[in-house]
DNA sequence: CCTAAGTGTTAGGCGACATG
DNA sequence: CATGTCGCCTAACACTTAGG
């Protein structure tokens, strides 16, 4: 049922969003799509995705709704339910969005729930401050929102948010939260206070602990029907008391009185962006009673109450953390070898924003890794950051029916002494051979796609092709400069001592290594690892070629003497 | 103005090595 | 011999500098 809530109000403020035509804007913040827009599908294309993303929506919301399981977090449904959004304003389809039949919000809140809307980016914040005066700072406490009616004193009516208008009969849950006063003492016949019912939880820091799903386990216990033990721990944190007070002081002092001193607590004022900015950080990076997904900047709301309204209000502006993970496809998926032979797995995805980095390709460490899950292209995968920049796959969430083929490539198939000449298939190993041999050499200006160029422009076949390219070569494969360059990098390297030589074509282990080739071969002889990367260094020519180049301690050898 | 190369920072996977 | 630790390899991204 909170998940409805949930869905309405995002309904309310997309459509919005859009009507202003701030949508990619909105979208890009929130870390859905970096790229807004229509993705390039075909309509049947769309057809399927929309179909099945509904058909994925509406089993969430029946194991909500019947089983109070949240199978995802709030952060990655929000975000599937705005993709939805996105594909159908894309291709002019509609989903009334419906409660469950089971779902009825029976009681009328006295005064309505106005929503808060999302700054679209840190300018929109700023553009808002630029015209206001008192504006105050609140953390935007990560709970359920409700409306508290006191009559004459006495705690009559908790309201679940609802649609705004109308909510659930939460009153019974209120008696068996000892956070909630059950009377206040005051003149007034009415009072009505929205908050945030939130689950306590002392020392929570947002910047380290994250959302952790508090939102989900306190909307959970209240709708559960049974008054379970938890109910103690949760809290409430106060935001308006419509019509009540338009003294600051007056309006949180009595707030304190009744039993409400968070608001207090939690309210400071702000003088421009960077007061702002800087409350903030500092709420984020805090311990806090409660988890908190961003910060309200607000104004003294109008007194008369009767005018406030669902969706958006004029007076106060939510300032989100940024998200820490975003929902996004999957487009392609590589398996980089490495010169070791190494193999990784490599994600490219739509790309997302995820504090303030776009993110565009997830590794996924190795090729036992993702067999695990066997992600493929079309997939739709929960990205996150690691710390404070590696993006890292925290979850799959629908794998496509229809998966395209995968050329995956066997372990057995790169390894150590794989790929010392240049084949097609080889072509990654072999290149990241040559960069770390120009590396490893002092070769400057050698990257991989230098590399490249050379091995497409004169068919390289052995590691050590290059050393028989003469300077014009060299520069009608890479321009007059970089091929100069290339040249005299080749020339040093040709002049460097066998150990350096040696490491720079990836000889394997760590003892000294000796004077020349053959002192090499005999003592490597009793090391099975280095004696079979010896023999293929010879079986492959690059013995060979050394010895042609007259490198350093290759001199004099004949590699056809160890046959 | 775009591309290539390089640097700095961060992190996971995994094999090699050390230690009990 | 089992277990823990360390270093190497590979990766993403932001940024700078130089080439074409």
């Amino acid at each position: 049922m909170f998940r409805m809530k949930l869905l309405f109000i995002k309904r309310i403020f997309i459509t919005g969003i859009l009507s202003g035509g701030l949508f990619c804007a909105v979208t890009a913040f929130a870390g859905v799509k970096a790229q807004s827009g229509c993705l390039p599908h075909t309509v049947v294309q769309a057809e399927t995705d929309v179909a099945e993303l509904r058909k994925q929506l509406a089993h969430w919301d029946k194991r909500y709704h019947t089983q109070g399981v949240s199978e995802v977090s709030d952060e990655t449904y929000d975000q599937m339910r705005a993709r939805l959004v996105t594909l159908e304003q894309c291709y002019g389809q509609q989903t009334p969005v419906r409660l469950p039949s089971s779902v009825r919000y029976t009681m009328k809140h006295p005064v309505v729930h106005s929503g808060v809307r999302k700054a679209a980016s840190d300018n929109e914040v700023e553009q808002w401050l630029r015209h206001r005066k008192n504006v105050r700072i609140q953390p935007k406490v990560d709970g359920v929102a409700v409306s508290l009616v006191y009559s004459h004193g006495k705690l009559t009516h908790m309201i679940s948010r609802g649609d705004g208008h109308h909510g659930l009969d939460w009153t019974e849950k209120a008696r068996h939260i000892p956070a909630i006063p059950q009377g206040i003492t005051t003149e007034l016949t009415d009072v009505i206070l929205q908050g945030e019912i939130f689950l306590r939880r002392d020392g929570h820091v947002q910047s380290r602990d994250g959302g952790k799903n508090l939102r989900s386990v306190t909307a959970g216990l209240l709708m559960r029907q049974a008054n379970d033990e938890q109910l103690r721990e949760l809290d409430v944190f106060i935001w308006a008391w419509p019509g009540g007070a338009t003294d600051m002081q007056y309006y949180l002092n009595t707030l304190t009185e009744w039993g409400f001193p968070l608001t207090a607590q939690y309210t400071k004022p702000v003088s421009g962006p960077e007061s702002a900015a800087e409350q903030r950080e500092a709420w984020y990076r805090q311990p806090m009673p409660f988890a908190g997904d961003g910060v309200v900047l607000k104004q003294m709301p109008p007194q008369d109450t009767s005018r406030w309204q669902t969706g958006h209000n004029h007076w106060s502006l939510a300032w989100k953390y940024p998200v820490q993970t975003a929902v996004t496809e999957v487009r392609h998926v590589q398996f980089p070898v490495g010169r070791t032979g190494r193999i990784t797995v490599l994600l490219s995805v739509e790309p997302v924003i995820i504090d303030g980095k776009t993110i565009k390709r997830v590794a996924m460490g190795s090729l036992a890794v993702w067999m695990k899950q066997r992600i493929h292209p079309g997939d739709l995968i929960v990205v996150g950051l690691q710390g404070h920049g590696i993006p890292k796959v925290r979850e799959v969430i629908r794998k496509t029916e229809t998966p395209p083929e995968l050329y995956v490539p066997g372990k057995e198939d790169f390894h150590r002494t794989s790929c010392l000449t240049y084949t097609p298939r080889c072509r990654q190993q072999y290149l990241a051979r040559l960069v770390w041999l120009g590396k490893q050499l002092g070769m400057n200006g050698t990257g991989v796609r230098s590399w490249g160029k050379l091995a497409d422009h004169y068919t390289f076949s052995g590691l050590l092709d290059w050393m028989l390219l003469d300077e014009e070569q060299l520069k009608a494969a890479l321009g007059k400069v970089r091929g100069v360059n290339f040249y005299r990098q080749g020339n040093a390297a040709r002049q460097k001592p066998f150990s350096v030589w040696l490491n720079a074509l990836g000889v394997p282990g760590k003892s000294p290594l000796p004077a020349d080739w053959s002192l090499f071969r005999q003592e490597s002889r009793l090391k099975t690892e280095r004696n079979h990367y010896a023999q293929a260094l010879e079986a492959e020519g690059v013995v060979a070629s050394l010895q042609l180049q007259g490198v350093d301690g290759f001199t004099g050898t004949n590699p056809d003497s160890h046959n």
